[in-house]
DNA sequence: AACTATTTATAAGA
DNA sequence: TTCTTATAAATAGTT
């Protein structure tokens, strides 16, 4: 339909080509509307020029993403559902995960148990009583170190106490022994408690 | 184009608009077809007759997935992104919990327990404690009625014995009392121990 | 982007 | 559906 004949090849003059395209892309996008208006048809039409540029039509009557759906349910073929069904698969195996975790948890509570065997019973136990035990622990180490800061407290309060007493006393002596150390020397109030309480503090 | 001219409306007799559908449709396809080989293009071509039948069209050099990949990238229209953005939600939100529940369990086990307050400290050693008694409940439960069944079989062998040995006196003597009851009665033996264990069956 | 000679598509009829 | 054919519509090459 023109001035000549033409075989369907490739286009090889570029701006021909072009021109070409616009026309035939106007014509099939006229046509694509006419027979959805003639005949009630659903259209979906995508068209992307060579130079990457898009137009598309779709019927008014239904949208792309509906068409599509539909498309994959004649056809059977996948277009997102190989996607979504990877996702689904992620969902169901985290949902059993957290199943696994959720009973963990009852059992760990006491709750439930009433389907475990002796040997799991005694599993949930010694990781209970293990628990426990690692607990008790930091709680004691934690009282220590409350224990620890008081005795600190006290042991800086009397080392400033003493070292008040040492200036006043320099003042009004300033006397030194033979090898200029202070006559006075600080010592520590109850020696060996700090050494009890650190053997419970090391982790 | 045809022997008259028609208007661009919906084709009221049926036939005809099925008729007319058949030969635009392959007129469609064909003219897809040709721009894409004439023109380098890409085209992508569904249609849907009125009855739910589908044709389609998708030209070689790329399928109808990467079409429509293409085609929401360049339209920023989503079509199946949606979808797939609940369901990414769907698995974070699940994850999350899933952390929780690990964490949780965690504690329960008395491990990272280092960052938790003595409140919380608590509450978590309050839930072990009370775990811990649960399942030394449903142990000694089960050792009573292991002890009950053992218990049972026994006085089930004793009374077996009780009755053969019934039955031998009966064949030897046929004798009767005068309100018409055998002379030898059953007895149960240590008959308040099942009372002593079944305070601890309840639950 | 128009024009127009020609090809192509197709409406109506069989 | 398919074929036929008169006619409308599309478009290739030109301006």
């Amino acid at each position: 339909m023109g001035r000549g004949k033409i075989e369907i090849k490739r286009i090889e003059n570029a701006n021909n080509r072009v021109v070409t395209f616009s026309k035939r892309r106007n014509g099939l996008v006229k046509k694509a509307k006419e027979i959805t208006v003639l005949c009630d048809a659903k259209v979906a039409l995508i068209v992307f020029a060579s130079n990457g540029k898009m137009t598309d039509y779709c019927c008014p009557s239904m949208d792309l993403g509906a068409m599509l759906d539909q498309y994959q349910k004649l056809s059977g073929k996948k277009l997102w559902d190989a996607k979504h069904e990877n996702l689904s698969n992620e969902i169901d195996r985290i949902k059993k995960e957290n199943d696994n975790l959720q009973l963990e948890l009852r059992h760990l509570k006491g709750e439930d148990i009433q389907s475990l065997n002796l040997k799991n019973l005694m599993a949930v136990e010694h990781a209970i009583e293990h628990g426990l035990d690692k607990m008790e622990y930091l709680m004691t180490k934690r009282r220590n170190e409350k224990m620890l800061a008081e005795e600190n407290r006290q042991l800086s309060f009397q080392l400033q106490q003493q070292e008040m007493a040492i200036a006043s006393n320099a003042r009004g002596m300033m006397m030194r022994d033979h090898d200029g150390q202070f006559g006075y020397r600080v010592q520590p109030i109850q020696p060996n408690l700090q050494e009890k309480i650190m053997s419970l503090v090391i982790d």
